[in-house]
DNA sequence: GTGAATGCAAACTCTTTGCATGACT
DNA sequence: AGTCATGCAAAGAGTTTGCATTCAC
């Protein structure tokens, strides 16, 4: 099975843009190869932060236009999770993505994959004939750490 | 089958404020009037809008502060739908409840529901080991009067 | 009468926008 | 050189909080 790889997404996103007629360096590149280690969601401000603390003097401002821009190009996902800020991730074109499970207690999210909810979601998304550029699924509960207390 | 109305939602969240200790009347109640008559989610300033236009002087922060209080009681589900703010919608007991479809063009909200989808993400709690006190699913798209232009 | 609930306005957080400066092609 | 992109700061939108007043018990 094909597997992608985070190096792929940079990849891929740096590509999409060049082809969208975008420049690159700067701000945009920062973002996308912070974006492309990381595992899971990310805030915009915990985005600005890291890059600071990497010496880069990227404005928050410019991460959220980045973001925007990523965003409209199918490369990363919005994910509201319902805690104040939306989150963002990298869109894998073609790989599987997650979804996310909050714990309401503590703020853990923990993230997870199901392909029959995928293939159920599409089933559905046919009959209500809309179609799906992407969707959110977020599950609001107490993990299982909270949860044994 | 049992089939919840709203108005039974109604009755059941004001004797659940009740029993908690919660005072009657005003702003709370209102908010509860309407939502029981809603299908589908509003949000804060929708609901403050309505009860201004009928009269009702109930403040903007009184809606947050009932809508918090309803959501922490599990009587009302926010939900969010990635279009600014939040929005609020009453969670029948017992009841089935129902998920969004956002058209990202026309910004219209389709309600749907289905069961196997439910069934499945049960499952999927079971199995991460993360109680699920409510969940959110919201299909992006375009819905079908925008994917047909 | 007492304490919870409310309305108003100010504060706060997250996000977007304006504009002069700097960087890529 | 010409533009697109960026950084900074100010503005905007949504939400929360402080406080005096009102209302339910």
């Amino acid at each position: 099975m094909a597997q992608a790889t985070s190096a792929d997404w940079a990849d891929f996103a740096r590509a999409a843009l060049v082809e969208a007629g975008h420049r690159t360096g700067g701000a945009r590149e920062a973002v996308i190869s912070l974006l492309a280690h990381q595992s899971c969601c990310l805030s915009a401000q915990e985005i600005a932060d890291r890059l600071q603390g990497a010496g880069s003097k990227v404005g928050l401002a410019s991460v959220y236009r980045a973001l925007d821009l990523l965003n409209e190009m199918g490369l990363v996902q919005r994910v509201e999770i319902g805690e104040g800020g939306s989150r963002y991730e990298p869109v894998v074109p073609g790989g599987e993505h997650h979804h996310h499970a909050v714990c309401d207690t503590c703020g853990r999210v923990t993230a997870f994959e199901d392909d029959r909810l995928e293939q159920q979601l599409e089933r559905l998304a046919g009959r209500l004939r809309h179609s799906m550029s992407g969707h959110d699924i977020v599950i609001h509960g107490a993990c299982a750490r909270c949860a044994a207390r």
